[in-house]
RNA sequence: CGGGGCGUGGCGCAGCGGUAGCGCGCUUGGUUUGGGACCAAGAGGUCGCCGGUUCGAUCCCGGCCGCCCCGACCA
């Protein structure tokens, strides 16, 4: 599906036509070693980019033609779903930041600096409070509403750990969009038109991605829903249901508790467990099986709603299932949770490896639904080398808190139909999200309605990670022996190879095909090198352009050209005359 | 930040107390010519940085910095 139709051309503008001999950068015979990744490999050996430090790259030639369709297909969807390009600073006053709440929210993330008279000033991550400010500076009337606005721009966010080449990186360019409504009928509206645009943007990179619920994260929106090109190399969990078509990242992920036996309610009795301290241990000692224990789990919340101070929270849940933490983040509302030190649970009295929910006091504790899904657990006896057997709620032990804190993992029930889901790795290359009043409130934009009255504006985000979405599109689309572009964003169509350009005629029928393909509008890459035919086939399968032209020798004496599809194990020959012709249909199906 | 690995020419690597070597790439000349050719002659290195030990350190010791991988983290 994706070959065929996502093939229009993309018009940059300028010169679409290079000779290898006079372009910029070399490809590697060897792997680099510092790789591992496809994609960050292969754009490393093809030459398309230089690593300047940890997650900062510079971008050279092929790579740049390549980002810069993507760029291009953006822009022209994000205009034609009413969106307004603007170019907008990546340097800003942190006042801005403290502003909104976000300095402290991104944390180490943001990258600090101070100008020459040593005011704090900060490298934009995104641009949500800059564009609110210019937008209450300009928005003053309902009818000045509905507007999206976009930007595609260098983003910096200091990641404690880039990896993979392009997927995380420190210095990377973003669209982002930015809608402003009225009322949560016109977001619903922008969203839909953003969303629009999106699933018409991937289709036309040629990459199937798929639209995922997604966490709403600590601003606490809405709906968000993350576009994922499915990749191994991706750093997402997707769970998706083959029935019913429900698709969330595991961040998210609801499901139907896998079904146990019903049995009635006994007495709660002690049991010696001596060495079994892991829920695997314990099930294995006591020959049951792991859904009919309750695992302890403790953490550190700190910066909680109820109370700003850390605080040790006790949280369990069915031993068959592991804890979710951005779900019970969201529950508590928590800044920051942690897993607490052995040296926290022993301060608290816990004795870990027997812990449980059971004669517990003074300690809050948050319980995952799945308590309640089962009966006659074996739980903590919060006795060293002992466990309770029968345990039952709330007949022996009570919860703060009783919420779906669990993980969904593959094989457990779709929430919508109870099929079985099934788990996918990916690149998140695009979230949008309905922000809702969260920045306009604190940075004060608000316009007046019809009837003089003034309101928060109403807001969506929208951003696409492009150079992610590059490098996604290299780790969907390679072999072992390079890239395979998809057509639309490949930085040239064409690899035009000369054999021999040095015998017969081959160096003037290559040079007239160059001339006549670019007369066609044709992007071409001509390697008019004097290399032996091995390196020149090598490079064009690395770099992995559309079509491969080849003229030698031994097709000028049939007076013509081989023409290959990089997917295609061989070229067929085509007369010289129709070579134009047949690319030109290799393109555009 | 925790764990692991690695820093020697553009790339990939070897060397390991006595002032640096291989393959690829690069330059020049010649031969070759449909899947990373061959011969010959060359150019190219503060051995990550700082300190220590030593007559002498790329090598041993200490500290630091950088890069990669796993984890934590990733509105």
């Amino acid at each position: 599906m994706v070959d065929g139709v996502f093939h229009h051309p993309v018009e940059l503008g300028e010169k679409a036509s290079m000779r290898i001999s006079r372009l910029f950068g070399k490809t590697l015979r060897q792997d680099p070693a510092e790789a591992e990744t496809a994609s960050h490999r292969l754009m490393l050996k093809a030459g398309l980019m230089y690593q300047v430090a940890a997650g900062v790259y510079a971008y050279m030639p092929l790579a740049w033609r390549s980002l810069r369709k993507i760029e291009q297909i953006i822009r022209e969807e994000m205009d034609a779903a009413g969106g307004q390009e603007v170019h907008l600073p990546a340097l800003q006053p942190v006042e801005l930041w403290q502003e909104s709440g976000r300095e402290a929210a991104f944390g180490q993330n943001l990258f600090h600096l101070k100008d020459r008279r040593e005011r704090d000033m900060v490298l934009a991550p995104t641009h949500e409070e800059v564009i609110t400010k210019m937008v209450a500076a300009n928005v003053s009337s309902y009818r000045d509403l509905p507007l999206i606005l976009y930007q595609i721009q260098t983003k910096f966010r200091d990641e404690p750990r880039p990896r993979a080449g392009l997927i995380r990186v420190r210095e990377f360019t973003m669209k982002d969009a930015y809608s402003f409504d009225a009322d949560e009928h016109g977001l619903a509206l922008s969203y839909d038109r953003v969303a629009q645009a999106y699933r018409n943007i991937f289709q036309r990179c040629g990459l199937p991605t798929m639209a995922v619920e997604a966490d709403s994260g600590a601003i606490g929106g809405k709906d968000s829903q993350e576009f994922i090109l499915p990749a191994e190399a991706g750093e997402d969990t997707i769970l998706h249901c083959p029935q019913c078509g429900y698709a969330a990242n595991a961040e998210r992920a609801a499901f139907v508790l896998p079904p146990v036996a019903q049995e009635k309610e006994a007495p709660l009795e002690q049991v010696a467990t001596p060495g079994a301290k892991t829920i695997p241990q314990v099930a294995a000692y006591l020959s049951v099986p792991e859904s009919k224990t309750l695992k302890a789990v403790f953490y550190v919340a700190q910066g909680q709603a109820v109370s700003s101070t850390a605080r040790l929270v006790f949280v369990t849940l069915r031993g068959d299932l592991d804890v979710n933490e951005v779900k019970l983040n969201n529950l508590l509302h928590a800044r920051d949770l942690r897993l607490a030190t052995d040296q926290e649970v022993a301060q608290a009295g816990l004795v870990a490896g027997s812990a449980s929910a059971v004669g517990l006091k003074g300690i809050n504790v948050v319980a995952d639904r799945s308590i309640q899904a089962g009966a006659n657990f074996v739980v903590g006896a919060n006795k060293e080398g002992y466990h309770l057997r029968n345990a039952n709620y709330p007949r022996d032990f009570q919860a703060d808190l009783v919420a779906d804190i669990a993980l969904a993992h593959e094989g457990h029930g779709c929430p919508k139909c109870g099929t079985a889901l099934r788990s996918t790795r990916g690149i998140e290359v695009g979230h949008i999200f309905k922000l809702g009043t969260f920045f306009t409130e604190r940075l004060g934009a608000a316009y007046l309605d019809a009837q003089g009255q003034q309101h928060p504006i109403i807001m969506g985000c929208y951003g696409i990670g492009v150079g992610r979405l590059l490098a996604g599109a290299i780790e969907q689309n390679h072999d072992d022996k390079g890239i395979v572009f998809p057509a639309p964003i490949a930085p040239y169509q064409v690899h035009l190879v000369s054999l021999n350009p040095e015998r017969e005629d081959v160096g003037h029928v290559a040079d007239d095909l160059y001339a006549a393909l670019q007369k066609e509008g044709i992007e071409v890459l001509y390697d008019d090198r004097e290399e032996s035919a091995g390196v020149k086939f090598n490079d064009a399968d690395l770099l992995g352009l559309p079509v491969r032209l080849l003229v030698s020798p031994r097709t000028l004496r049939e007076n013509a050209a081989e023409v290959k599809g990089r997917r295609e194990e061989r070229g067929r020959t085509v007369p010289l005359s129709e070579v134009a012709q047949t690319v030109r249909g290799m393109l555009e199906p």
